[in-house]
DNA sequence: GAACGCCTCCCCCGTGCGGGGGAGGCCGGC
DNA sequence: GCCGGCCTCCCCCGCACGGGGGAGGCGTTC
């Protein structure tokens, strides 16, 4: 049995583009569309979609809101896979911690996209921006520093936040955190709650694994 | 000042090694011996060093009760560089999990011995031994499977504990990876508390970069 | 001067996490 | 047969964590 997916956009344009690349999919397929937010709800009572790809910036109801909604009240809610235009966008943020599963840029490749559908579908979840994620691979052998700098800059980590994101890579707890940087517990919490914030993040493992999977800390 | 450190072991030979080795940096210096974990605290007290290079595996008082005791009889106690001759020595993780900052093979090159030192005056932590931590080079472009599955085996994870990391290193909670793995959330703390055990790890975070450090997992 | 971003610290609160125990079922080896 | 390893599930418990607020100081920018 194919996956089945609801697309959510108020642009016609992506949809049909989204759809398009689906349907080319054997195991893929598109079984409604809603133009904004509001509609979401009753069409997953009725379709039960697998997965439902929801744009962030929307009439009515945005993204997040629709992604909470679809939560709090669907039984056995569907996959939310966030669809945006922009990397960092702070919307996508915002919706990846309402409890959507993954993050798709419009402009990522076909292939992208299907990949993306399937592996929500499955259960797995993309944390974070597959940009983040493979910044380090972009300047790969280059300048290592760069990247992590980079990486920061894309999730708009201050200076301060991204120590403590190091610190937390070492795998230090709050207090530890504070005690290093000589500043009370307090602030520290309030550090992490930001990174955890801008990065998507659950907790503080996901975090770390986002330090990793970006490159921001190397293993080794 | 130059670091102070303490060596706690029951065989002269080693002492003698490990203060040759260390003596022959300006910045280090060996301030005392004890032959046993019982004669470890009074000399703390008498001597304050920075660090306590103890071995595991002594009479009287092994390196894990020593460890324990100092941690809980001294007051601003020295980092404690756990030495032991056998990787994964399983009282290696009981001494980490007392408290101990870091973890040294006897066999260690000279370099690496100072440097571990360093680390751990400095208040950085060991926190799994360096040989899990390079397997992964080992292995480096060669097998991946293969790296994992002797990371695992030298940690002495078994299958299901493996399985349980992989998903942690996913940012699961115990209760989702409970739901992946269609077992309940009690069994899921088991097999959590059994890898930290093995891990020497203090908490899932610490666990999972263990498992990205010892590339048990991969980024990107 | 006002506005803004950042760092700092504070409160309350629920809960996921991890420690420390124990226990039963299953299977393979001795 | 018995034993040991593994997987499974259970109890109690304390605490670090993270969410949700707010607030003051400080430097930069406009």
């Amino acid at each position: 049995m194919p996956v089945t997916v609801l697309l959510v956009d108020d642009e016609p344009l992506v949809r049909a583009g989204l759809r398009a690349v689906l349907e080319a999919q054997p195991d893929i397929e598109v079984v409604g569309e809603a133009a904004d937010g509001a509609a979401v709800i009753p069409l997953v009572r009725q379709l039960r979609p697998d997965v439902v790809a929801m744009d962030v910036r929307m009439p009515l109801l945005d993204g997040i809101e629709a992604t909470r909604a679809l939560l709090r009240t669907v039984d056995a809610p569907p996959k939310i896979l966030v669809v945006t235009t922009f990397e960092n966008d702070e919307y996508v943020y915002g919706a990846l911690r309402a409890g959507a599963d993954g993050f798709l840029l419009k402009r990522a490749r076909p292939a992208e996209i299907v990949h993306a559908v399937r592996l929500v579908a499955e259960g797995e979840s993309l944390l974070f921006p597959a940009s983040v994620r493979r910044l380090a691979a972009e300047y790969g052998d280059g300048d290592g520093n760069r990247a992590a700098r980079d990486v920061l800059e894309r999730a708009r980590l201050t200076e301060r936040e991204g120590e403590v994101l190091r610190l937390m890579a070492r795998g230090l707890t709050n207090a530890e955190i504070a005690a290093r940087l000589v500043v009370g517990t307090e602030t520290v919490k309030s550090h992490v709650s930001a990174v955890l914030a801008k990065l998507g993040a659950r907790d503080r493992t996901q975090a770390v694994i986002a330090a990793y999977e970006s490159g921001f800390v190397a293993p080794g």
